[in-house]
DNA sequence: TGTTAAAGTGCAAACGATTTCCCTTTCGTT
DNA sequence: AACGAAAGGGAAATCGTTTGCACTTTAACA
């Protein structure tokens, strides 16, 4: 159907290999020659066809992305596409594309990672996640495929690329400044501990306590396993007899559950209970009050993986180098000095 | 490198092509033989290569989706992950993938664009938004490709598949419960104009009036630019002498600017304030006060898109048919009978 | 003027599938 | 026993590129 590289190299006079070489700007072409292929390329309207070149080089200058296991949870915390905007900001200027597993199962999307890395439709991925008990990883390592995964992996560390905050440091930032406006009793609202950054962020509200001698009540700390049961979690946690002062809770969207449960129960953010929370999404700023929230720069998180990956990809490395990004605290209206009683 | 298809037929004393029918379960091939091919690509570990495929077939069984220029505000608002995941949705019903615009500001999109249809990578596009002036869709319709846009194209209805909601009577409704809540003065805090939902919807407001004999003042109408200046257009339109008592606001992330400023100047939603947005986002449920809000059924939108398009892609129709998806206001604690003075 | 090197092109073989014709078998019918 | 059809499978062309190698110019140098 349309005009091909021989149609160009017939109308122009040449060989079909030196359309190629005009395509590639090749330095074995004369200035000549190639103006006058470019002029018959323009006329005739041609355009390259990225699956005849995929085929031959054995390369798509694609990556995949493997998003979480529901689709839903990922995409309604506006984690997943802001690490989406930092990884497709780099890939645009490395001229390279972008392919979404569209499973909304754990299975699914494990075929789905089987069928982009078999058919060879990606040239690497990014696991925007890591689980416990996972299988994609795993597989991925086997294949000998380059991946870069967005948070600590679980297994193999020191074999696979990733690009994570310091978890634990970021958390025990977080207890440490609850600590110095005061709180003496503080909980913890979690996440899924088969995800390691709930694992991290748990140790790290733990170091905090442990550095100040301070013990730490289990009741004050949950870790619910969807975000469906936060609401739930703060109930149970604030009807002990002695609430906490303060909750740090590990994600932003979890927090306006926090702040709609106090809402009800008729506590005030932040006189009668202070918040921290991590990400630093722009609900922060939205929700009322606007929300003290650890940056974990999400959207460098994705722009470094996809450096990262997209390197390894130019050329595979012998040794995995991997990333850490920096966090911080902002600081807005949930948090406060403790109530003094 | 991997095994081809011309390994499995050697292995298992066949031709290539009889290798070929069994990965397509063809009818020509016996049952016996099936199995004994299949044994054989077991063993070696065959996988199909994609690329060769997409070649010889001219087709990818892969989608594109073109996202709203600056991936920021896509990213940002809830609307676009949730159409996202309905169109991933039907796409892996349908074992089909999805590819991305990478490109963040509009050029570069088009060029993407331009891309993946010469290139040759997508059967099908989706663009999800309409916007005045737009140079993508102009170029979809030219180069012949199937594809189908997410609201109500600005041009040539008649010749574009799309699925929409009716954003003039989704608009009229939300206005005229406000009226039927005793409003008399409602504003209207709308969208950039340059895109065709914003359009429509200040037609609905303005329709919902007419119906009643009502006139609206031109100040309590407002279509800020950009998410970053609805609260100045909000604290204007509250700084009005006869201030409105009721908001139509078109999403929810503006609403919840909305929320932010009558924090700031004192006034109580919806003691003093009704507001009524658009989209019913999970952030609704979570606002303090949680929004009323009408249910455009992002999803939907995005998962009949991707039917539409597949079938499409399938077998070309010669008549376009586009697909209204119904709305409905789910009520929540935003919205209350007007103040009595 | 002859020799050689460099520069510029062309040929043809990949890349890994699909698909259109054919050519064998095999089996049922008469 | 002979014939024809149907079923199963093979050979080779094709999809649109890239690329290693060979070939022809042209220019330069002795």
């Amino acid at each position: 159907m349309s005009v091909t590289i021989k149609d160009v190299a017939k109308q122009a006079g040449v060989a079909t290999s030196t359309v190629s070489r005009v395509l590639s700007d090749s330095p074995k072409i004369s200035e000549k020659t190639k103006r006058r292929v470019r002029k018959v390329m323009e006329e005739m309207g041609y355009y390259l066809n990225e699956n005849a070149r995929n085929l031959v080089q054995q390369s798509t200058k694609t990556i995949g992305i493997v998003m979480k296991h529901s689709t839903s949870q990922s995409m309604h915390d506006p984690f997943f596409p802001e690490v989406l905007r930092g990884i497709s900001s780099y890939c645009h200027k490395q001229d390279f594309g972008i392919s979404l597993t569209t499973g909304d199962s754990e299975e699914a999307i494990f075929q789905d990672v089987i069928k982009m890395v078999q058919g060879k439709k990606v040239d690497g991925l990014i696991v925007s996640y890591s689980k416990k008990g996972d299988k994609v990883v795993p597989y991925l390592i086997k294949s000998g495929i380059p991946f870069v995964v967005v948070g600590k992996p679980i297994v193999q560390q020191n074999q696979i690329i990733y690009v994570d905050n310091d978890n634990v440091q970021a958390s025990k930032d977080a207890t440490e400044y609850l600590l110095q406006l005061g709180h003496q009793r503080i909980g913890l609202i979690g996440g899924n501990r088969d995800y390691e950054v709930a694992e991290s962020r748990l140790n790290g509200f733990l170091q905090a306590h442990r550095i100040r001698g301070m013990e730490v009540s289990d009741h004050y700390i949950k870790n619910p396993k969807s975000p469906g049961l936060v609401k739930q979690a703060v109930r149970e946690i604030m009807n002990l007899s002695k609430p906490p002062t303060s909750l740090v809770v590990t994600d932003d969207f979890s927090a306006m559950n926090v702040l709609q449960v106090m809402r009800e129960i008729g506590i005030k953010v932040p006189e009668q209970l202070s918040i921290v929370s991590f990400n630093n999404t722009s609900i922060c700023e939205l929700s009322s009050p606007p929300l003290t929230s650890v940056d974990t720069q999400i959207y460098q998180l994705g722009y470094e993986s996809a450096r990262c990956l997209i390197d390894e990809v130019k050329e595979p490395s012998e040794v995995k180098r991997s990333i850490i990004i920096p966090t911080f605290i902002k600081e807005r209206e949930s948090s406060s000095v403790v109530p003094k009683y």
